[in-house]
DNA sequence: GTGCTTGCAAATGTTTTGCATCTCA
DNA sequence: TGAGATGCAAAACATTTGCAAGCAC
């Protein structure tokens, strides 16, 4: 589990004057067991596979503070429920989504992020966290057009 | 109502060998009836509004018609439920979005939309929408700070 | 006339909530 | 010891689906 997120999630709890607990503690490796996309179900089935258990209610009350802590981001908007992956251990980038195959594949433009800034800085806003998704039909589902 | 906005609905359904029902007129009236973001519940109420009435399931099965026909995007993934625009009548264009008052600012930079464009090309990967959201804390409220 | 559409009501699946109990700080 | 957390079960909510009847083409 990365040490410098859980130090990160301690100090966002602290501040809050929330409480670090055990499943909270278990919802934390999981989260940080694999770097895939995941949503809600996965991490019940996660602790599930290593014995262990917490509640759906927690996780669904859990996950959110790890958004707010700067740990998580939401991806994956196109679905009908969130999805989640975390922010350490692999750079920043975004997402082509293909709507044929619906493989996700990542980008990552820092000239894009560049411009994103300077137009928060234009506006006065401040930028915490930013999804950039594109939708449309990868190479190889492409080749196999019409259909 | 979007006369080019109609034309192009009917090609689409034409394409598909779909319908042109009262339904999906009455919906597609709704949807260009203002300039707004919208949800499905929103449809609903705005056509009850104008003593119309269709179907909830009617609605959710014809606003991906709308979406997939070019006419409609999906915007504000931060909320569970699905939230769409139109696309004609006002330009393209993204969202900064105030995790303090909720409120969505538009922003659009042609820049950034050629980057996209490159990158897809590079990769062989064929946009068909995309979604590009910043979240974060806008000015007025940033003024507010420390809380 | 055929096949797509509709409305309805029931089902689905995710997320939220009230509450009694428990536990971290 | 007290504010916050948990698990449970029920509720809430958006969305989907099966089906019989209706309608566009």
């Amino acid at each position: 589990m990365d040490t410098e997120a859980k130090r990160k999630f301690l100090e966002y709890l602290r501040e809050r004057e929330l409480k670090f607990t055990p499943e909270r503690q278990l919802i934390l490796e999981e989260v940080f067991a694999n770097h895939r996309h995941f949503e809600a179900e996965d991490i019940v089935m996660g602790l599930r596979v290593r014995g262990r258990r917490v509640s759906r209610a927690s996780i669904y009350r859990t996950l959110p503070l790890l958004v707010e802590s700067g740990l998580l981001r939401e991806v994956h908007s196109a679905e009908k429920h969130n999805h989640y992956e975390h922010i350490f251990g692999h750079n920043h980038h975004d997402h082509m989504i293909c709507t044929r195959c619906g493989r996700t594949f990542e980008f990552c433009e820092p000239r894009i992020e560049d411009l994103q800034d300077s137009i928060c800085r234009e506006s006065g806003f401040q930028p915490a966290q930013h999804k950039h998704e594109i939708t449309g039909v990868c190479s190889r589902c492409a080749k196999d057009l019409p259909h």
